[in-house]
Parts: structure tokens; C-alpha cells; sequence
RNA sequence: GCUGCUAUAGCUCAGUCGGUAGAGCGCAUCCUUGGUAAGGAUGAGGUCGCCAGUUCAAAUCUGGCUAGCAGCUCCA
């Protein structure tokens, strides 16, 4: 890059340096309007910035306003910024009254150096880099997203900040840009759109993350699961129909009572002896294991791949749910692949290629990135195994992805107790990420389910397994192909496939005979009976997001044809009803993004 | 779980100072209709999320609960 285009707001470190320098403004402004305010950090984000506060009252809409408008005095003043060092007593002895800067000062090594900016009346604790000026800020292309709150130090056990959220950009025409292209992002919300849509709703009384899949929903999530388990078969799965419950003598041995308790729903007194204690179901494995468990297996039976559509149970703490993403039903195309030590790269790879596959026909794989989750040698309450099985478990893995070539972030503290994680993320349309799919490397429960295998030489050995899932969990899914499509899914997965629109009521006959003979097919089709303006049907149809609208008149009666208008290609103009069906059938059947 | 916000007709939302509810769209019936953001007429619809409290009187004020939203924390 040349040297000229450094300072541009293109450049990532510049953008960062803005935005920071941003955060140290919108300090100064709430410091001068509410003095008493502390300051705990306040850092460039992803997309703008925010600062951390420890205040008494709770930052309201006009407050941010207020805000704002002092960081475009600031702006207007010009203020020089200036880096100085202090040894650790007079830098602490600068902070006295802000208690979060002491232990941030407080934590840092024996020989750091302890940097601090000065921009007028404000000082605050920083590392920098900086711009020179609070002058080089674009004061009304300033914009406070929200206030909310945050835990000091990401730690939920201590204090509960105030966190203000805003943007900022050198020019006020590109704030409105990215304001307008959020308000856009937003509306693609599945969480408002499934519902308008009618894909799920949620109700009172039925209890949160606990949504109804209605007719569309149902259908869309059957069909992605008929072809999943068809594909599934195709690659040399077993398929199993395990259940939802079991007591609590099997998640003894599995570890999930020691490590995954408060995840799930326990029926009975678990304190009782005298009683059965059970619990629903947080995960598929124990229960697959069964299936393995049935007969002693040899060498020659591995590897077994097990594939279940199964249904989970997890009972997360009351804030976490959100739409369809979050839920505390859901159900996941699981599968447990238990192998011999030798085949574990190749089926690691056959279980990639499969998610790869999903991810593709989905539409969703330009979206994904791939995280590497390992385990925190630190947090060994979390975990199950020793150091030398998690760090041979996590070495094996490396080389695997390495070798298929994945472009992986690690996440350290983000394994599953029992092994590592390749995770496929996604992000929603307020940026946040979750995990579409995942395939986990399991060298521990084996040996507790005591799931041995008769090697060649006639010696019991231990299996390794693969935990995975092809396309995920399906509601997770669906709502993130909601977002993707903005609800006008392609054709194979749509809920409603054709919508036929009688011009007169003479034309009701012809529409739903064809309706009929297509519903035959398998397509799903309706015939919209509404007297309505066939304008204001068309229109509505396209709102519904409905692939294949079929307009029919007397014109079509008399000549035996239909006349398709497709979302993406418009009129189709009109043709004999096989011309359709064909056309219909390759987009289905071919499962194009149409 | 934590911080903040929200809950009025199917949807989007009004409802002032506490005096038992309104609009637009949608829906139903009839008329009309061969075409891309609204053809006409008539009509139905609400225990103002739930439970308490204050008050002569609560959609409105207070408390609790439930559910929804954003963020934090936690996770598929």
C-alpha cells in the first residue's frame, strides 16, 4: 500500500484508529456532562466503537442525543491529542478516581510501559494509536447506536456496566449509507419475517425457546430433512430412532452429569434415591452409543457411521433465546461415526465434504468461516480428560485441517468437554455468530460406554468417534435461509411452490384441477380463491414471496395453457401445462436457487 | 441469569390531566374485475398480556409475574 493511502478510512488500521479515538471523545463528553461518571475502556469494534461506563443512572435515548452533541463541540475545538508515560505510582496516583483504570493499571506486567492521551480537559488510560486531533473528526457523521449493558470484564460475576454502542465515519453521506443498509439488514430479521411469513410463532403459555413450527416452517424444515436423510443414506449412514429421555445413571457415564447439569431438564428429584430420576435429552451420543453397544463389534464393522434426526432438549438461562436461532427444543441432523484410529482422517474428511455439500446447496457457504475449537488447559472444571489426551486429540485434528486445507480461526475455551471442534459459523443479520454445523473429535467416551472393538490380532481396542452434524440444527437453519433469502426461499425448499390466480371465477375449475394434479407430484401448491384485483393478488403473492405465480383466463381455458411469472426470470409468457410441469420440475429437482 | 426497553383489534400504531377504547391496512358478505402498491358498498373484531395494590373511578399510577426485543454472559 502506498504511503498516501494510509490515512485513508479504507484502511483498516486507520478506520480503528478513528474509531478509537472516537471512543476516547465520547468519553470526554459524558465526563463533562455527568462528571461523576467512571470510565472502565472503550474500545474499536468490528463496526464502530463503544465505551464502557460505570454511572448511577441509566443512559436514555435524549441522554445519548446529549451526547452526541457535545462530541461535536469537541470536534469543533480541535483538541491536540498527546501520548505521555508515567512510572506505575504516578500513573495510579493520576487515576485515584477511577477505580476500573487502577486495576487495569494494577494488571499490567512488571515492565510495560503506562501510556496515557490528553486531549483537553480528559486524560484518559490508552496504548494507543491515535489521531492527532479531535479535529479530524467528522462531528455530525457521529452516531450513538444504543446503551446497554455490559459486564465489567466480560465476567458475569461482576459489575454490570453501561455500554454505549455508536458509529462514526469521515463524511455524513456515508453514515447515512451504513444507517440505511442496516435499517435494510433488519428487515430480513427471520425472527420478524418468520412470523410475518408464517414459518413459526411463539406463545405465552407454551414458554420461551419454545417456538410452533407452523405449516410452513413444519414444511420446509420436512423437506430439508427428507433430503438430508436420503443423502445421509447415499454416503453409508445407519440410520437410529433413540429416546428423548433416559435416567440419569446414563449421563453419569457419559459426564453430562457432572458437566452439562444445569444445561438440562431433569424430571424428578435427582437428590431422591428411592425414585427414578430422568432427564430429557441435551445431546444424541450417549444414547447412539447404545446402538453400537448392541453386539460386540469387530474391526471389519468400523467404520459405523449412525445418522439420527434427533430431537434435543437444553435448558438455557432465560435471556440467551432468540426467534428460531435459540431455542430450547430443537432438532439436529446428529450423527456419531465410530471408527478405528486409522480411518479417522479419511471419515473426518467424508464428514466435511458432506457439511461442504449442505452448506453449498443451501446457498449459505459464502457466508460461513471456520473456527477451531480447543479446550482451555486453565478451566479444568469444564473439561473431561487429561492434558496429554486433549493435547494428542487437538494435534490430530490440526493436521487435519491443515491437510484439507480449512482457513481457521482457533477459539480457545470453545471445545465441547469431551473433545475439539471444527465449528462452521454463520453470522445473523445483526452480526452476530453461531455455529450452523459442527465436527467434533471424541477420544474420551468411548472408554467410558466401554464401546471396544476386536482388532485383527483378536485384542479389544478403543474406537475414536466423530460427533457431527450435516446441516445443523433445523431451525437454526431455517432462520438463517430466511435471512439469506429475505423469506423468498428457493423453489425446492418453499413451502408454497405455485399459487394459482383465477382471473374470474369461471377460471376456479381449471386452477385447482391443475393444483390437484401437481399436489400428486408432490408439489406444493394453492389456489388463491380471494375476489380479488388479479393486480393486487400478483402483488401480494410477490410480497409472500411465492416462486411460481400461474395467472389463468378464459385465454388459457380456451388454448390449454398456463402463464408462470418466476420471481427471479418474470413473465414466463404462456405455455401448455407439461412445458410448466418440466420447468418445474428441473428447478425442484435440480434444487437451482430460483 | 444480568442491564435497558416493550406489551391496546389479525398487522402497524394513536389514546393528552386517571372518567370502561380509535385509525389505517387486513378479514367477512355483496357488487365489480384480463394484469403489477390499494375498484365500490356493508359488516364483524378488543376482559387494553396476567395477578394484585392505590383510587369514587385504572389501558393510563405502583408492585409482582409472563412473554417479546437489543446487548452482556453462556451455547447448536
Amino acid at each position: 500500500m502506498s504511503e498516501e493511502n494510509i490515512y485513508t478510512f479504507e484502511n483498516a488500521e486507520y478506520r480503528k484508529t478513528y474509531w478509537h479515538t472516537c471512543s476516547h471523545v465520547m468519553a470526554q463528553a459524558v465526563k463533562r456532562l455527568w462528571p461523576d461518571t467512571k470510565l472502565a475502556i472503550g474500545p474499536a469494534i468490528e463496526n464502530g466503537f463503544y465505551y464502557d461506563f460505570d454511572s448511577e443512572k441509566n443512559f436514555t435515548a435524549e441522554d445519548l442525543e446529549a451526547i452526541e452533541a457535545e462530541m461535536r463541540k469537541i470536534c469543533k475545538e480541535k483538541l491536540k491529542l498527546e501520548r505521555f508515560e508515567l512510572p506505575r505510582a504516578e500513573a495510579l496516583e493520576l487515576m485515584k478516581d477511577e477505580p476500573y483504570k487502577v486495576e487495569l493499571i494494577n494488571d499490567l506486567p512488571e515492565d510495560a510501559v503506562i501510556s496515557f492521551y490528553k486531549q483537553g480537559d480528559f486524560t484518559d488510560l490508552c496504548a494507543g494509536p491515535h489521531l492527532d486531533s479531535t479535529g479530524r473528526i467528522k462531528g455530525n457523521a457521529i452516531k450513538l447506536t444504543s446503551a446497554t449493558g455490559a459486564y465489567w470484564r466480560g465476567d458475569s460475576n461482576r459489575k454490570m456496566l453501561q455500554r454505549i454502542y455508536a458509529v462514526a465515519f469521515p463524511k455524513k453521506e456515508e453514515l447515512d449509507a451504513y444507517l440505511a443498509e442496516r435499517e435494510e439488514a433488519m428487515k430480513r430479521d427471520h425472527n420478524k419475517l418468520g412470523r410475518e411469513l408464517e414459518y413459526f410463532t411463539t406463545v405465552d403459555c407454551i414458554g420461551q425457546g419454545l417456538p410452533i413450527l407452523l405449516p410452513k416452517g413444519a414444511r420446509t424444515i420436512q423437506t430439508l430433512q427428507r433430503w438430508i436423510e436420503d443423502e445421509e443414506q447415499k454416503r453409508g449412514y445407519l440410520l437410529t430412532k433413540t429416546p428423548l429421555m433416559a435416567k440419569s445413571d446414563l449421563y453419569k457415564i457419559s459426564g453430562h452429569w457432572d458437566h452439562y447439569r444445569d444445561g438440562m431438564f431433569i424430571l424428578g428429584d435427582p437428590d431422591d434415591e428411592s425414585k427414578e430420576c430422568f432427564a430429557l435429552r441435551p445431546m444424541t451420543c450417549p444414547f447412539q452409543y447404545q446402538a453400537y453397544l448392541n453386539r460386540q463389534r469387530s474391526y471389519r464393522d468400523l467404520p459405523m457411521r449412525f445418522g439420527e434426526t434427533s430431537t434435543l432438549f437444553r435448558n438455557e438461562d432465560s435471556g440467551e433465546m432468540h426467534g428460531l436461532i435459540r431455542v430450547r427444543q430443537f432438532t439436529i441432523s446428529e450423527g456419531h461415526l465410530v471408527l478405528r484410529p486409522d480411518q479417522l482422517a479419511e471419515e473426518f474428511r467424508g464428514c466435511f465434504e458432506l457439511a461442504n455439500y449442505c452448506m453449498e446447496t443451501l446457498g449459505l457457504k459464502e457466508d460461513c468461516s471456520f473456527r477451531f475449537s480447543q479446550w482451555d488447559p486453565n478451566n479444568t472444571e469444564k473439561y473431561e480428560g487429561t492434558a496429554e489426551q486433549w493435547d494428542h486429540a487437538q494435534g490430530i485434528m490440526k493436521e487435519i485441517l491443515d491437510d484439507l486445507g480449512i482457513d481457521y480461526k482457533v477459539g480457545i475455551d470453545e471445545a465441547a468437554f469431551y473433545g475439539p471442534k471444527l465449528d462452521i459459523q454463520i453470522k445473523n443479520v445483526f452480526g452476530k455468530e453461531d455455529t450452523l454445523i459442527t465436527i467434533q473429535i471424541d477420544m474420551l467416551l468411548a472408554e467410558k460406554f466401554g464401546m471396544y472393538y476386536i482388532d485383527e490380532n483378536g485384542e479389544k481396542a478403543l474406537p475414536y468417534i466423530i460427533h457431527r452434524t450435516s446441516m445443523g440444527c433445523y431451525e437454526r437453519t431455517l432462520a438463517l435461509l430466511i435471512e439469506k433469502y429475505a423469506g423468498a426461499l428457493p423453489t425446492w425448499m418453499a413451502p408454497e411452490q405455485v399459487r394459482f390466480l383465477p382471473v374470474t371465477d369461471r377460471a376456479f375449475d381449471y386452477c385447482a384441477d391443475m393444483s390437484r394434479k401437481l399436489n400428486l407430484q408432490g408439489y406444493r401448491t394453492e389456489v388463491d380463491y380471494r375476489n380479488e384485483k388479479v393486480g393486487k393478488k400478483l402483488r401480494e403473492a410477490r410480497l409472500d414471496k411465492v416462486p411460481f405465480m400461474v395467472v389463468v383466463g378464459d385465454r388459457d381455458m380456451e388454448n390449454g395453457t398456463v402463464s408462470p411469472t418466476n420471481r427471479v426470470d418474470g413473465d414466463l409468457g404462456a405455455m401448455s401445462f407439461e412445458a410448466f410441469n418440466a420447468l418445474l420440475k428441473d428447478v425442484v429437482d435440480n434444487k437451482l436457487k430460483k
